[in-house]
DNA sequence: TTCCGACAGTGGGGTCGCAAT
DNA sequence: ATTGCGACCCCACTATCGGAA
């Protein structure tokens, strides 16, 4: 198959709206693709690589040379290239993966040039990845989609899965197995306000469970042999060997155990998320980065114990199984309560133990890839300030023509004037883009480059954000982390806002 | 007919490792 | 020795479609 193609249906699904036409578009396709390019199809399709990185990113992609007339590049040709772009390392490697690069676009006409860029930038953009790829493929296979989604959680790549599916149907989907050595799919959560709001959701008594400001881990072990994988799926075994002694003293030695690792200090708290980041991605000295930053772990689920698969169980027996597991100081501690008022209490608790909150998981659900189900619901502390608008940023993708990021100041009563402390885009609606392009437009001082507008500081917004942390960025030696609008206040002038010694308070 | 679950898109701060400067 | 870049850790929120209620 050609490139073009791919090309033709990528530009085809961006042009209709209704994900269903984006479905008939991509299942059409996937009807014709041959068995030996599928993966690649699939992968490119919904927006990824068979080579998952390959070291070339937005600066590598600029000023690409002129395009061809004619559209020749097969899937298999370009997949080559990208696996030689990845396959460069040492000096001269950036020198070699750029001329690779432009080897490459140079053969590729407009159309390819445009779907190839925005597949290796990240922005496809139409409107489809993996989960109308799902879709996609059970239409073109004949199978359910819930069965993709199973082998999907299964093998953890949706490639394969798809590949299988087309050339083997259903009974090829029920053939995938959970493999102890390779990752399973995490399953993630959906957050709610409150414990009592989550308690709600799930609609009856429920497990309230630590949620701790870590790492998210999946350690698999087959006799001595233990492989630790991150949420991405990457391998991450000997960046953690806490982790990995942890499960080599269970006595179980064919497990597959789902948890999180974090940095605690000496007395138990947990130390900043930076901390337990950084020493997670230390691969150069990890002996001495272990002595001068332990990691602790905390597993909460099961998904295979002696031989038996338990993804398909109850909550509640996956969980049992891990108690009668693993030892009860590496499980995250949780409280099983159909009371809202004990699960707030519990909460609370977290909470001033310097946890990040809790996940409030369903009795019943079985283990399941993505946030389908809802049957796990995470909570966490809000916090608010007032601050100012200083400047903001063009917008790009659908919101190009609108002032969308915020760079967000506090108050500093000393200097007169404000400290910036980060930027946020989320929690705007379009009416409010709309509004604040006009407004900051009338407020301008002029653009500070070419995507920033500065603005007088005089518009107040309140800002909800999960915690204040160390920044070497801003000028105030701190920023926010998560940070979001709620609303603007008209009600408030710039010497109301909140000042830079409150922010400070509540840093940790 | 209305509601709501799932998805894609739009970016945030921080850290590490590596190549280039 | 420093800087720039890519990759990955954590992530929140709104708009939209279409099946469920």
């Amino acid at each position: 198959m050609l490139l073009i193609d791919l090309a033709r249906t990528s530009a085809a699904v961006a042009a209709d709206s209704a994900r269903l036409a984006k479905i008939r578009h991509l299942a059409e396709l996937l009807g014709r693709v041959e068995p030996g390019e599928a993966e690649i199809a699939i992968a490119y399709l919904s927006g990824e690589l068979p080579q998952r990185q390959i070291g070339v990113g937005w600066t590598s992609l600029r000023d690409l040379p002129d395009p061809r007339l004619a559209a020749t590049a097969t899937l298999g040709q370009v997949d080559d290239l990208l696996s030689r772009v990845k396959s460069q390392a040492g000096p001269g490697s950036q020198t070699a993966r750029k001329a690779l690069v432009t080897e490459l676009f140079a053969a590729l006409t407009t159309p390819e040039q445009t779907f190839l860029s925005r597949l290796l930038r990240g922005e496809l953009r139409q409107g489809a990845l993996e989960g109308v790829m799902i879709e996609a493929i059970a239409k073109a296979a004949g199978a359910p989609a819930a069965e993709v989604r199973r082998a999907l959680t299964l093998r953890g790549w949706l490639p394969a899965v798809g590949a299988a599916a087309l050339s083997g149907g259903v009974d090829a989907l029920r053939a995938f197995r959970l493999e102890v050595g390779r990752p399973v799919a995490p399953m993630l959560a959906q957050s709610a306000t409150s414990v009592a709001a989550a308690l709600d959701k799930l609609g009856g008594p429920a497990a309230v469970e630590w949620k701790l400001d870590g790492v998210r881990i999946q350690a698999h072990r087959s006799g001595d042999t233990v492989s630790v994988f991150s949420r991405t799926l990457d391998e991450i075994t000997a960046q953690v060997p806490e982790v990995v002694e942890a499960v080599r003293a269970c006595p179980a030695t064919d497990l597959v155990l789902d948890g999180e690792v974090i940095a605690l200090r000496a007395d138990g708290r947990p130390a900043p998320f930076q901390i337990t980041s950084g020493r997670v991605a230390s691969r150069t000295d990890v002996d001495k980065a272990r002595r001068t930053t332990p990691l602790s772990v905390f597993f909460f689920d099961a998904l295979r114990v002696d031989g038996a698969d338990l993804l398909d169980l109850p909550g509640e027996e996956r969980h049992a199984a891990l108690t009668r597991t693993v030892p009860a100081g590496l499980i995250a501690p949780r409280l099983v309560t159909g009371d809202a008022a004990s699960g707030e209490a519990f909460f609370a608790e977290v909470i001033r133990g310097g946890h990040e909150g809790v996940v409030v998981k369903s009795l019943q659900t079985p283990y399941a890839a993505g946030r389908r189900g809802a049957g796990w619901i995470k909570v966490k502390p809000r916090h608010t300030l007032d601050l100012v608008v200083l400047a903001a940023e063009w917008g790009s993708g659908r919101r190009e023509g609108w002032l969308s990021n915020l760079h967000l100041g506090a108050r500093d009563p000393d200097g007169g004037g404000f400290v910036m402390l980060g930027k946020t885009f989320k929690g705007l609606t379009d009416e409010l883009l709309t509004w604040q392009t006009e407004r900051f437009l009338a407020l301008a001082e002029g653009p500070t480059d070419s995507w920033t507008v500065a603005v007088r500081p005089e518009l107040v917004v309140e800002i909800a954000f999960d915690g204040v942390q160390r920044s070497s960025r801003y000028p105030g030696g701190m920023a926010l982390r998560f940070a979001r609008v709620i609303r603007y206040r008209p009600d408030k002038t710039a010497d109301q806002a909140d000042t830079v010694e409150t922010v400070r308070s509540l840093m940790v």
